[in-house]
DNA sequence: CGCGTAATTGAAAAGTATCAACACTGGTGG
DNA sequence: CCACCAGTGTTGATACTTTTCAATTACGCG
C-alpha cells in the first residue's frame, strides 16, 4: 500500500553529495506530470506521494503510494522515456532530488548505491506483480481487508476516491463493500 | 504481451563465460515452481515461457509471456526471496542459466551487464505498470484489441485458457467477447 | 476407437458501474 | 453570525457486465 525503503533513505541521507538537493511540497502538489521528460530522480524523505496514471478514457489508476525512502523517476531516467505516471503529493512532503546525470554517475561509481537501486527495482517488480495478481483474482472485500492489514490508518489518510482508484473500482462499489463489511461486523 | 529483449540476448550470447550453461525444455515443462528457492538467473534464448502465479483461491494469473532475451529469476536472486511466480514453457525452449553467485559477480565487474540488467528491470516495471493500468480501466474487448495489435498470432500460439488468465477474466467471458467482436466484424 | 484436454455455449446468479440526488464539512465573505 | 460554496462522502435504483455452473462439442493422440 504505502511503500517504504528505509535502507535507501538512510543511505541517501548519509551520502554527502553536493549534487543532491532537497525540495518541499504542500499537499496536493504535482511533482511530475504524465508524459513529461524526466530529468531527475527523486527519493521521498518524508510524506506520502501518489503515483498514478490517467487513461485515455479519463480513468485514474493509482500505481502506488510512496512513503519514506521510495524512489521515483529512476525508470524514466534509466531508459530515457517520458514519465508514464504522474506524481502528486498527498501530505506535506520532502524529497531528495538527484539530477539524472549524477544518478548515472553514482550507479557507476558507488557499488552500494548501485546495489540499493537494483534491489529497489527488484522490489517494485515483486510488489506490483503480487498486488495486481491479488486484485485480479479477489473480490473487493478481500482487497480491502488486505489493505487494512497492511495499513490500518488507511481511511484516515487516503481519500476514498484514491482508495477506489487504487483498487480499480468505482467509489460507489467501494462504499457498498464497506457497508457490507460493517454489517458483517468487520 | 510476449516480451523480448534483443540487446540482452545478444550480449549474453557473445559473452564467453564458463559459468553460464544452456538448458532445453519441451512444451509444458516447469522451469521454476512457485515459492521455491531460486539459485539461478535464466535468460530465454528461444521459445516462449509463461510466468504465472497461482492464488490461494486457485486462480492463475499470468504475469507475462517471456520471449527471446527476457530474464527471470533475477528478482529472487537479488533480494533473496523465494519465487513468487512459477515459470512454465509453452513451446520448445532454450534458456541460458547463470548461477546466482556468478550473476552477482557479473553485476559488480561488468559495467555493460550491470546496465543491461538495470534497464531490463526498469522495463519490467514500466511495462507491467502500463499493462495493469490499462486492464483495470478498459473493457475486455479493448484489451483483446490491444493484444492483437501487439501480437497478431495470439490465438494460434497461446491457449484460450492462458489468454483469459492473462487478462484476469474467465474463459466464458473471453469467449463471449470474441463472439461479440466477430459479429461486429472485427 | 476411446480417452483426456481444450473449446464452446446457454441460463441464472452475482457483482459492478452508472446516474442522480442528498448530506456533511470547513472555509469565505457579506 | 449566517448564508453560501466547493470538495468529499453517502445512498438508492437501474442497467450492464462478468462469473458460475453445467452440459456439449471438437480435437489430437496412443
Amino acid at each position: 500500500m504505502i511503500r517504504i525503503n528505509r535502507e535507501l533513505l538512510q543511505y541517501i541521507t548519509e551520502l554527502q553529495d553536493s549534487g543532491i538537493t532537497c525540495e518541499t511540497y504542500g499537499p496536493g502538489e504535482e511533482i511530475i506530470g504524465q508524459k513529461k521528460r524526466v530529468l531527475s530522480v527523486r527519493i521521498v524523505k518524508s510524506g506520502i506521494v501518489k503515483c498514478y496514471l490517467t487513461e485515455d478514457n479519463g480513468n485514474d489508476f493509482i500505481q502506488e503510494f510512496f512513503g519514506e525512502g521510495e524512489i521515483f523517476g529512476e525508470i524514466e531516467v534509466l531508459n530515457g522515456n517520458p514519465s508514464f505516471c504522474a506524481l502528486e503529493t498527498i501530505t506535506d512532503t520532502e524529497v531528495c532530488k538527484i539530477p539524472g546525470d549524477r544518478f548515472g554517475e553514482l550507479l557507476q561509481t558507488d557499488k552500494k548505491f548501485n546495489e540499493l537501486i537494483l534491489k529497489a527495482l527488484a522490489s517494485k517488480v515483486h510488489y506490483t506483480a503480487i498486488r495486481h495478481s491479488y486484485h485480479q483474482s479477489h473480490a473487493i472485500e478481500d482487497n480491502l481487508l488486505r489493505l487494512k492489514k497492511q495499513f490500518p490508518r488507511l481511511i484516515d489518510v487516503i481519500a476514498k476516491r484514491d482508495i477506489a482508484n487504487y483498487l480499480g473500482v468505482t467509489l460507489r462499489s467501494l462504499n457498498r463493500t464497506i457497508n457490507g463489511m460493517r454489517n458483517k461486523g468487520i
